[in-house]
DNA sequence: GTTGTAGTTTACGTTAGCGTCAATGGTATA
DNA sequence: TATACCATTGACGCTAACGTAAACTACAAC
């Protein structure tokens, strides 16, 4: 159940620097076993999905953090809990709108891609005309 | 039609700076006016948006370099035009799992939400029970 | 002519995100 | 006990992606 840095590393394909890293950022917490050594429970290695994908998406660096302190709290405070709902929605509306972009990448691509299809088709046709 | 390095900052939301440094990547070539000065056109405008794109999205700087060459060449050699396609049709499949993974992540916060607005009605439902 | 604004190149400065030692300690296998 | 391998915490190094300043030119308004 718990890992290790090693196996954590492995499993997201980083070094062991770079968890460390996070950790020294605040965004990860790891448990700490008998000899010191980090014991990454199930809770870490989520937030250390949303940290990859939240990078790799373009979410700035203060929105992972706050989007991974939502698996840190277990918020009790009514307020809290309508504040974080609230910006989870907001958060959301945020990945529907990479969604359509990227969908209009790939239209334009798409675009391309008949451009040049069919260059190809006219190049191919003049060469059995000769 | 052609824009100053201005007014293509200012579209784009970037300095100066970064325009002339995706140059000096290699990544745009802008004619100059009589006096030297940058002119963009409607091309370099159309690279731009791709750079950026890619850069928010994930792919890599040798990526972004060989999807904005696409539009840098006629390409007219078969071949060449047969590897541009197929390259188009590889980076249309990343776009794709791209979006399925925004899904995902899109999923996974509704799930956290779900909990979340379950225990705030709980709390609210005590509130008035007392 | 000079004051102002926008452009140019050259070049050095800065920060995030790690990479890479160095020094040390625990556990286990020979 | 020694060799080996994993962990730990500094701490310094490095590169990409710009920021910023210096020194210059071009054009327009005063």
């Amino acid at each position: 159940m718990l890992k290790t840095i090693q196996e954590v590393a492995k499993q997201f394909n980083v070094s062991t620097r770079t968890i460390r890293y996070y950790e020294e950022l605040g965004l990860l917490n790891p448990n700490r076993s008998s000899t010191n050594q980090r014991t990454f429970s199930k809770k870490e290695l989520a937030k250390l999905k949303l940290i990859f994908r939240g990078k790799r998406y373009g979410f700035s660096p203060e929105e992972i953090k706050e989007m991974v302190l939502l698996f840190d709290y277990d918020r009790t405070g009514i307020q809290q809990l309508e504040r974080t709902v609230e910006y989870g929605e907001q958060k959301m509306q945020e990945i529907d709108g990479k969604i359509a972009e990227l969908v209009q990448m790939k239209k334009e691509l798409q675009q391309l891609q008949g451009i040049f299809t069919e260059k190809l088709a006219t190049l191919k046709g003049e060469m059995h005309d000769e």
